[in-house]
DNA sequence: CAGTATCCAAGGGGATACTG
DNA sequence: CAGTATCCCCTTGGATACTG
């Protein structure tokens, strides 16, 4: 038991998973319905930038590995809510400390980026 | 002070920062690195499946961004090192957290992903 | 050992317009 | 409102071979 899988390994079924959570917009999605189940509209809206067919298609992939629910309200006009399941809601734990860390460490990948620069632009004394 | 940055903002700084964290390789890297420092062929044998010239394009631009660093040992046959930096470090938490939820969840996946199987393949009775 | 140098393709994602 | 439908690009990354 334990230590079944190791992402290390090149054929470990661990890698495709590891693969969705790093797709270009799942950590927004999940972040974004950390609060409780949001609507299409609601989500493109907060979640600047998005397509509706990128969305579309990543709630969709979301949705068939279990990490969220779409529940579709009958009515005119449509009335559609998306939410995390309980193993959504696991994932967001690591997927919300990633984001803190992007947000709370911008200055210091800005500094290192800027000392690279000098680095490269060094006059050769 | 605080709450100075939001992903969710699309011109946001921190969306680069992201969407360098998202990279397909930077989590293997960081994950190789936990334990000290190691050379380029050592995390080439651990990162199964990586190829030299990712592996070399992913620690630059980890270098880039001030998360590890680069040693050189003077000497034939060359020796370099990569470990990371304090800053990279702090990344390490959360993206050992991503890995292990990668490894600790591939069956919950996968029944997700048979149940969406047997959905689409449903009888109409 | 620690990379470079090329070449190439795949597909993920963006822009835009349309619809039940 | 909640998506589809197209079209297309272009970056990311894989394969392979070579080198100081």
């Amino acid at each position: 038991m334990g230590k079944a899988y190791n992402v290390m390994a090149a054929t470990c079924p661990s890698r495709t998973v590891l693969h969705r959570i790093g797709a270009r917009w799942t950590v927004f999605i999940v972040n974004a319905l950390a609060d409780g189940p949001r609507r299409f509209t609601e989500l493109k809206a907060h979640i600047q930038g998005i397509t509706p067919k990128v969305l579309t298609e990543t709630l969709r992939s979301l949705e068939v590995d279990g990490l969220i629910s779409r529940r579709e309200y009958v009515a005119n006009p449509p009335h559609v809510e998306y939410a995390l399941t309980p193993l959504g809601r696991s994932l967001l734990i690591p997927l919300r400390a990633v984001r803190a860390w992007a947000e709370q460490h911008v200055p210091d990948i800005e500094a290192a980026r800027a000392r690279h620069e000098d680095q490269a632009a060094a006059p050769t004394l």
